[in-house]
DNA sequence: AATTATTACTTGTGTTTCGCAAGTAAAATT
DNA sequence: AATTTTACTTGCGAAACACAAGTAATAATT
């Protein structure tokens, strides 16, 4: 599948790849919800299609922000997880979902207010360190 | 027109109104390309349909993210603005351009490299206090 | 060992969003 | 007065997304 970029703009160019409705939520799923296989995808609150997911994944894949994985004990099973790549992405996701939490509480009155949202909202660097660092060290364990 | 909000994941509720091809692509030309009028967007490199444009500034305006601006000298021309709240985003969009100019060289070659990505990459925080405070400089000068 | 359940998908169909071309009404220019 | 410009809308085809159902391989249960 061939992307086609509208221009030569660095940010348009990102959001061609990553602006649609999934993408990022994906990433997020990943990155923060420890979400791993396809039935964790499809179990969670987002609630996406099955063959969305299967494109997105697909996608993700392409774009080198996921890799496929196995374990030796179980066939059935593909973990996906995220690219050093993606997880570049955290800061940037980071700053959306602090810039959510400060401005669509009234859009959206039934957005969470959890020691998660609370850690974001007063340390948004130290925020996005912990994802990274977490994230690392569960791959860390799965890998070996 | 009505937002469903997937989940109460602030990350998704903001994606449930940003996540598509235009609405941070918009406000980027808004921000960065001194795009104020209809006719500036429908000349742009992106090249947006003027329906889709016209649905998309409608549902800025109701998120309130932009304003609509007339001077009394012209009664043809409407100037759209960002609000304080789109400005706030430019931290998120700032990282989005730092983390595709990192890595999405390859996947689009012909990205742009002017001084502008330079400063960018050199300075991602300035880059985005430039950014403001230039684009709050225009609107006083507009505005009076 | 045979049956059932689980996982990771695909397929089919309808709906919504998006893209392209053309048209329109009001204001501005010539 | 006629033309052009600006800010749109309308109509139609294409693509993305949503929902339901089905399938093939593996794993668990009886």
């Amino acid at each position: 599948m061939e992307t086609k970029f509208r221009c030569n703009c660095p940010i348009t160019t990102a959001l061609d790849i990553l602006g649609d409705k999934w993408m990022l939520v994906i990433i997020k799923q990943m990155l923060i919800e420890n979400k791993e296989t396809f039935k964790d995808f499809t179990e969670s609150d987002e609630g996406i299609a099955t063959n969305i997911l299967s494109s997105k994944l697909k996608q993700l894949e392409e774009f080198g922000l996921i890799t496929k994985f196995k374990l030796p004990t179980n066939k059935k099973s593909i973990y996906y997880h995220l690219t050093e790549k993606a997880l570049d992405l955290t800061t940037a996701i980071v700053e959306i979902g602090y810039w959510s939490n400060k401005y669509l509480r009234e859009a959206n009155p039934t957005m969470s207010n959890n020691e998660g949202v609370e850690f974001l909202r007063n340390d948004k660097a130290g925020f996005g360190s912990m994802l990274i660092e977490n994230y690392k060290e569960k791959l860390a364990k799965t890998k070996n």
